[in-house]
DNA sequence: TTATTGCGCAAGTAAATGCTTGCGTATATA
DNA sequence: TATATACGCAAGCATTTACTTGCGCAATAA
């Protein structure tokens, strides 16, 4: 778990990006943020560090907490990677917004 | 290399976004896509597999050759999940075009 | 001052990843 | 028909990943 880390791969796992979903509303420190998993602290707060690493977020320290800030710009090279094919199927294929329904619908029915 | 796969996860590994953006322009054959890397044909056909896996290519077979396809409104999942978070930081800070400019730059410099 | 709380640092483990080599099998070509 | 080509399957292997448990330490509360 040592090597390079890119944007890509940080939010390749699930509960990293949980982790983003909760920080972005409010900065949480490492306790609670592990508290609303069912894994442990040590796992939460070494998924944060991968966050941290990969600059999705910041830390700031107060006292002996720490909390955890959405550093969401550091999305911006995903989304640009999105970009340049978004182009693509929303030219040959209808709209984006169709699609996005499309998927949407899809999640909630098997839910 | 046998779990469940989704995207996110798909589009984690450099070499299988290589392979999208070259499918993206023409459909090829795994032969033909192998030979640009430096890997074996092998390894690629796996990275197709797992690829095709998860909906972001299709294969035509095409008598002994199979051709891949970009099935690019795969990447629709990832899209809406940066769309909601890009609102965020377009709005905390400047414009995103600002943003992917800057990281284009500091990505020329470095090359 | 003494508990208690928040959290990082290992060390250890099972599973997943990425890759390779060897082999088998259709589909073309000589 | 014999041979070459395009590929998939499967086994083996080194890393990486995601976690866990145990320990230690600084900041806060009793």
């Amino acid at each position: 778990m040592e090597a390079r880390r890119d944007v890509f791969q940080a939010i390749a796992d699930p509960t990293r990006r949980e982790i983003i979903g909760m920080v972005a509303h409010q900065s949480l420190n490492v306790n609670s943020l592990a508290e609303k998993f069912d894994v442990s602290r040590q796992a939460v707060s070494l998924h944060v560090k991968i966050l941290q690493e990969c600059g999705l977020i910041s830390i700031r320290q107060q006292g002996r907490e720490r909390y955890c800030e959405a550093r969401l710009e550091g999305l911006a090279e995903v989304s640009q990677w999105i970009e340049q094919y978004k182009q693509f199927w929303m030219n040959k294929f209808d709209s984006l917004d169709k699609y996005l329904t499309k998927i949407q619908s899809e999640k909630n029915t098997d839910k």
